[in-house]
DNA sequence: TGGCGCTATTGAACAAACGTCAATAGAGTC
DNA sequence: GACTCTATTGACGTTTGTTCAATAGCGCCA
C-alpha cells in the first residue's frame, strides 16, 4: 500500500508530489473513507510524514477541500458537453453521460456528495460551482429560450432539478427497481421540461 | 449560558437529564453550530461533567444521532398531517406545512440536512425514515391510485421528489427571487403531478 | 567529478479533544 | 438522622491535528 518502501525519502518536485497526493485522496474517495482517516494514516498510505500533508496543503481540512475540488473537476471534464443544436438532445445526451459516469464512479460520486453536503462553506461552494457548470452548459446556447425561458423561478427549477437528478440516479443505483439505464435517463431528463412547464 | 452556575452538582432523574440535554443540543442546532463544538464545550454549556454526556449517550457520535433523531421527530410531528379526501389538497397543505417549518426553523432544518446528508450511515438512515414519513401520508390514504399509481418508478420518482423539494424551499429562502409564499408551495406541490405524468 | 546551495522533506514536540473508570455525593427511604 | 442507590464527577490515558527547527536529496557550477 505504502508508496515509499525504502527507508530514505524521495525528492519530486512540488507539482509532482502534489499531484500524487491528491491522486491518493481521489482514490481513497473511490474506496468510500478519507474524512475518518488520521492525518497520520494519510501519511503512511501515501509513504510521506505528516508534515510533508501540511506544507502543501496547510491543514487537513485544506487537503480536504482540495481533494474534492480535484474530485468535482473530474466530474465536469468527464461528463464533456455535447455540442448539439437541439436543446432536448443536449439535455437528453448530458443526462445520459451525467448516469454513465454515476455508475462508473459510485463510491467516488457519493464521497462527494456527502462531503459537499455535509461540509463547510468552501466544500459546498465547490461543489455549487461544478453543479452550475454541469446544468449551465446544457442551456447557455439557448438563444431563443422558448422551451426553457430565462427566468427567476425556472432558474429556481432547475437548479432543484439537480437535486431532484441526484437523488434519483444515486436511488436507481442501489436499487434499480426493474429500470434499466435508458429508463433512468427518460425521467431524469423528461423531468425537466415537465417541471419547467408546471412552474410557468 | 451555563445551566449550573452553583458550584455543587444537581441530581435529576435520568429522563429529566436527558431531556435537557437533547433540549441544548437542538438548540445549538439552530445556533448552526454543534459538530465542530468539543465535548468538553458541550458539557460547560450544560453545566454538566464531560463524563455524564458519555453516560447518556455512550460517544460524541452517539449524542449527535440522538439530537438528529430527536430533530428529525420535531420535523414530522411540527408538520402536521392533513386530512383530507382530495389527494391533492393534501399535497397541497403538507408542501405548505412544510415550507412553513423551514422558514420558522430555517437554521435548524439546514442542520439537520447537513448532519445527514454529511454524516455516518446511522444518521442517513434517520433523516430518510423522516423524509419517508413526510412523504407517505400524503398517499397513504389513496386507495384509488389513479392520479398517483404506486409503481417502482412512482416511488423513485416521489423519492426523488423530496430532494428536489428540499432544494427549492432552501434556495427559495436563501434567495427569494420574487417569489411569494404562495408562489413556492405551488411550484414544489405542482411539481410532483408533474414529475409522475412525465415519468409515466 | 566533487562540493555547494536551495528547498523539499522529516520527525520530535505541543495542544486539544475523545473516551474510560473508580471515586464521590445528591435525593429519597426507613 | 443514617443508609442505600445511583446520578455525577474529574483525573488519567490515548489519539489526532498542527507547528517548526533540523535534515537531506537533487541540480548546478567550478
Amino acid at each position: 500500500m505504502s508508496a515509499n518502501t525504502s527507508g530514505g525519502r524521495t525528492r519530486l518536485s512540488p507539482e509532482q508530489r502534489r499531484d500524487q497526493l491528491l491522486g491518493m485522496g481521489v482514490e481513497l474517495f473511490s474506496n468510500g473513507s478519507i474524512e475518518e482517516i488520521s492525518i497520520d494514516r494519510l501519511a503512511e498510505v501515501a509513504g510521506v510524514s505528516r508534515g510533508l500533508l501540511y506544507h502543501y496543503f496547510g491543514s487537513k481540512q485544506g487537503f480536504y477541500e482540495a481533494v474534492v475540488r480535484h474530485a468535482a473537476d473530474d466530474l465536469v471534464a468527464q461528463t464533456a458537453p455535447v455540442d448539439d443544436p437541439d436543446l432536448l438532445v443536449r439535455l437528453h445526451r448530458s443526462v445520459a453521460a451525467y448516469v454513465d459516469y454515476v455508475v462508473a464512479n459510485e463510491q467516488g460520486y457519493r464521497s462527494l456528495v456527502r462531503a459537499a453536503a455535509g461540509g463547510n462553506e468552501t466544500l459546498r461552494q465547490i461543489y455549487d460551482e461544478a453543479r452550475f457548470a454541469l446544468t449551465d452548459r446544457i442551456f447557455r446556447e439557448d438563444a431563443a429560450g422558448d422551451l426553457i425561458p430565462d427566468t427567476p423561478a425556472t432558474r429556481l427549477v432547475v437548479r432543484a432539478w439537480s437535486s431532484f437528478a441526484e437523488e434519483a440516479v444515486l436511488s436507481w443505483c442501489e436499487q434499480p427497481r426493474g429500470i434499466d439505464r435508458a429508463g433512468i435517463v427518460r425521467i431524469v431528463a423528461d423531468a425537466l421540461p415537465a417541471l419547467v412547464a408546471a412552474a410557468g
